[in-house]
DNA sequence: GTCTATAGGACGATAGAC
DNA sequence: GTCTATCGTCCTATAGAC
């Protein structure tokens, strides 16, 4: 039907509709199952249309991964600009904050199993992301071990890694709870996280909610 | 080179040795960047030769499952029939287990996360064994619960009360430490569980624990 | 900035010989 | 049980007109 009648839309605009429209469909089946041309479809545009924005299949999967983390480091800007949070309480909102995107979730998800083989065009990022996210929770979770005077004996009373230890358990505990929440289409995020995973750190960290934090976590997986 | 010199395999060698094959590519790409032809080459056949076996490409996936199904039950027997055992000796058992098989956990990792759409051929697969992992886990669950004392009021109550939140704290952990143990390259699975989860569940289930997972909470599913 | 046209492969699957 | 040959479809990408 529409085939020339198609508006001409300005370039950034037209960018953000085609990140916005690939990001789903990369979401659904994964790089190596997307399709320029149900992209180009999904936008009213032609292939080479579509190709004349984004350069090639995979500057169009970096295209939509720097949007991401635009959005992301936006978002958690955001987030920490009030009173500094103490680490259940910027897990919560990290977790409310995926609960409403769930798209963007399962794009993480579907992107970060499939990029564990090393030659994936977002190899790279995902295990620069994951040493990223690793290092600014621990940190985080040495503040919040510091804080806390009873918290040795829960996060394991062994050598002095237990910072990176409780942030690991973190990182495995949001990763597996959303793709439960994935696979089951009426759950409700918040609420599987804070049943799962909640009183595993509330009752441990909450003590005074001190330490500066200067560090950030980015949403996703 | 070797083009007829093939040695003609009998029909069920010929079909075990695809599935390993074909196991490990799906584990590298997906089942949306797995080639028939890349199949038949590990294989030295041809994509036709192929195709005899395995009827077509979903058969050759649904072929891969249903082994992998067979094995498990097998394996899991074997684990059972000594005492029985409680549920962090079962959970390590099975982390011991897939420590020495890698390949196979990453093909889990990816089908789960690709699987996630419907229109995926394992879809349903994973659905019911996500289902019937969850239940079996959460009876596992209510029996460990059961033996310790201080949780004697914790069962009923609710819809899906403490069992199943635990079962699904195990699960959610346990595909989580999975990813990340195969993000990096270096690290013994057998060692990140142990450290990132193995005294989360001891001292929570051992009769004199201190833990306390008395918690009501509604999980959907 | 978007189009038509087309190149140049790779894909899954079928038919039929041996 | 495996092959050769081939079909039709899909793919990414390029060239050049408007």
């Amino acid at each position: 039907m529409a085939r020339h009648d198609r508006t001409r839309l300005p370039a950034p605009e037209r960018r953000r509709q085609i990140i916005t429209a690939a990001t789903r469909l990369v979401a659904e089946r994964g790089f190596w199952g997307l399709s320029m041309q149900d992209v180009a479809a999904a936008c009213g545009l032609t292939v080479p249309g579509l190709l004349h924005h984004v350069g090639s299949k995979d500057g169009l999967l970096i295209a939509i991964l720097e949007h991401r983390d635009a959005e992301d480091a936006r978002a958690l800007t955001e987030l920490l600009d009030g009173p500094a949070p103490t680490l259940p309480e910027l897990c919560a909102a990290v977790v409310r904050r995926n609960a409403g995107q769930p798209e963007i979730v399962r794009l993480f998800a579907v992107l970060q199993a499939e990029s564990l083989t090393p030659d994936h065009p977002a190899h790279d990022y995902f295990v620069a992301r994951q040493q990223r996210i690793l290092q600014e929770l621990t940190a985080l979770a040495k503040d919040a071990i510091g804080a806390d005077a009873s918290g040795a004996d829960i996060v394991g009373a062994d050598v002095g890694g237990a910072p990176e230890v409780l942030a690991r358990r973190i990182i495995a505990l949001m990763d597996g709870v959303q793709l439960q929440w994935l696979r089951s289409p009426g759950s409700d995020l918040n609420q599987l996280w804070a049943a799962t995973a909640g009183d595993l750190l509330r009752p441990t960290m909450i003590p005074n909610g001190s330490g500066s934090p200067g560090h950030h976590n980015r949403s996703g997986s």
